[in-house]
RNA sequence: GGAGAGGUGGCAGAGUGGUCGAAUGCGCCGGAUUCGAAAUCCGGUUUACGGGUCUCCCGUAACGUGGGUUCGAAUCCCACCCUCUCCGCCA
């Protein structure tokens, strides 16, 4: 959520802005009437129950006297419908600004590039060079079908459309990369190994932007009458950690990173990446949380970034990073660096994990602050996430970049540990 | 799933219709005392929102959540959520 004050008192400015970054029409008429009533029903209200308040306690001291208390009493009902309706609409009016404040998005950093679409992206380095054969590569359909490794037709007979079946040494692979991802970060970036619901509240989601505005891109589950969602990422549990909380200075900066399902509907994605396990229903990433102080958030950007770099530096994959221009960027994000990795069978660069600042629009949604030492007080803190990375597609990057003539797939060195000492599975 | 107990400030824990945002203790911050420390004493110590003469003052709201009763609710009523104990089931 923006601040409110950006809604109210520099609303035309914030619509502006708005508009120019992210196409985003602001209901500026509808904000402007909500702000003009809602300033005197609100005084008003407050005016009414100060009045109520105080003849409330002038009637408990006169029964204790022994007064007549009929004439404070008449007072009293003399107003009571009043308050009341002005109570009722003042709730109206803050639930319909809320309504539209939370479904506004964040404003874009300004040193992000303008632009309408993934085309205005722009790229900021690369890392290796597109791999080279000789001989021509297939894609990681082919290659996992060679041996019943990779199976979509039995996932799609359990579950239907957007679901694999992964087995035997390539099902190990996609375990090792995920094991080695965590104890990279772990050990060596100072992330904290966390544990993570998977189902989650909607309150959750609406504190990281996901609700209420994205719904659609959501499983959910009404087992017991109580609404919960499967998470999207694990940004949402992890990131909720620090809603309603007040974080001592010395706590910070948080660094979480968890290994979990991700489900998501893909709903508007129809027909995109239909082949093969890009584009799931249920994947499996290694997520990056860092919270921070309002100072340290955009060091903290590029530090998670190169965390995230470091998996594919790693595991030897070739990479660029974009950053993503205004009109491509999510909802919550104010920067978002993407890691895009070379594939072979796309000849293509495809997105591999995504890095996003989100500064206080999360925390805000949240109530997430930090005792500021300097003032002595709460105040909001900055939220990121990034992953690093999503498994299934490290898993295809592997598969399609390490491919020989036979199809088998060599190991990646950093793999190996986890892979039983195996330098090729075939 | 069955039976019971309970959710109050950073923590512990009082409060069962009135001046209670809330005793007391602990913790924390400041001060006094001390050569210094401990002990002791004094004072302070929630958050959100709104208004203003905007480093401060005033008001409103918040005692699990949401409704209700009432002039007035932490306190009474209803629903829900959560926690704990015992039983059942279960990875």
């Amino acid at each position: 959520m923006l601040d409110p004050a950006l809604l109210r008192a520099q609303l035309a400015d914030t619509a502006r802005r708005l508009r120019d970054t992210r196409g985003f029409e602001l209901d500026v008429a509808a904000l402007e009437a909500l702000e003009a009533e809602r300033k005197t029903i609100q005084i008003r209200t407050q005016e009414l129950q100060n009045l109520r308040n105080t003849r409330s306690k002038a009637i408990g001291a006169a029964k204790a006297k022994g007064e007549d208390v009929a004439p404070l009493m008449a007072e009293v009902a003399g107003f009571g419908d009043e308050l009341k309706a002005s109570e009722a609409r003042l709730a109206e009016i803050q639930q319909a600004f809320a309504d539209i404040a939370l479904r506004v998005p964040n404003l874009p950093h300004e040193s992000v590039p303008i632009g309408r679409d993934e085309n205005g992206n722009v790229e900021m380095h690369r890392h290796g060079e597109p791999t080279r054969f000789d001989f021509k590569p297939r894609d990681h359909i082919d290659l996992g079908a060679r041996k019943g490794w990779l199976d979509a037709e039995s996932a799609s007979r359990i579950s239907g459309a957007r679901f694999t079946v992964l087995r035997g040494e390539l099902a190990r692979l996609h375990r090792a990369l995920a094991q080695f991802m965590l104890d990279l970060h772990t050990g060596e970036h100072g992330y904290l190994e966390v544990n993570v619901p998977l189902l989650v509240a909607p309150e959750a989601l609406v504190g990281t932007g996901n609700l209420p505005k994205f719904e659609e891109d959501l499983f959910r589950t009404d087992t017991g009458d109580v609404r919960r969602f499967l998470i999207p990422t694990a940004e949402v549990p992890l990131t909720n950690l620090v809603r309603e909380q007040i974080v001592e200075a010395d706590a910070l900066p948080m660094r979480m990173t968890a290994h979990t399902m991700c489900f998501r509907a893909e709903a508007g994605s129809y027909g995109r990446d239909v082949r093969g396990m890009i584009r799931q229903h249920q994947f499996e990433k290694v997520e990056l949380v860092s919270i921070t102080r309002p100072q340290d958030s955009w060091a903290e950007h590029e530090r998670m970034t190169r965390c995230a770099e470091t998996v594919l530096e790693r595991l030897g994959l070739p990479y660029r990073r974009m950053v993503l221009c205004t009109g491509d960027m999510g909802f919550a994000a104010a920067r978002t660096h993407d890691l895009e990795v070379w594939l072979p069978g796309q000849d293509a660069y495809r997105e591999i994990s995504s890095c996003s600042n989100c500064e206080a629009f999360q925390a805000r949604r949240m109530q997430g602050r930090w005792r500021n030492p300097d003032t002595g007080k709460p105040e909001l803190l900055h939220t990121l996430n990034g992953s690093g990375v999503a498994i299934g597609r490290a898993l295809i990057a592997v598969m399609e970049n390490y491919q020989q003539a036979d199809g088998s797939i060599r190991v990646p060195e950093v793999l190996r540990g986890y892979m039983g000492g195996a330098e090729v599975i075939a």
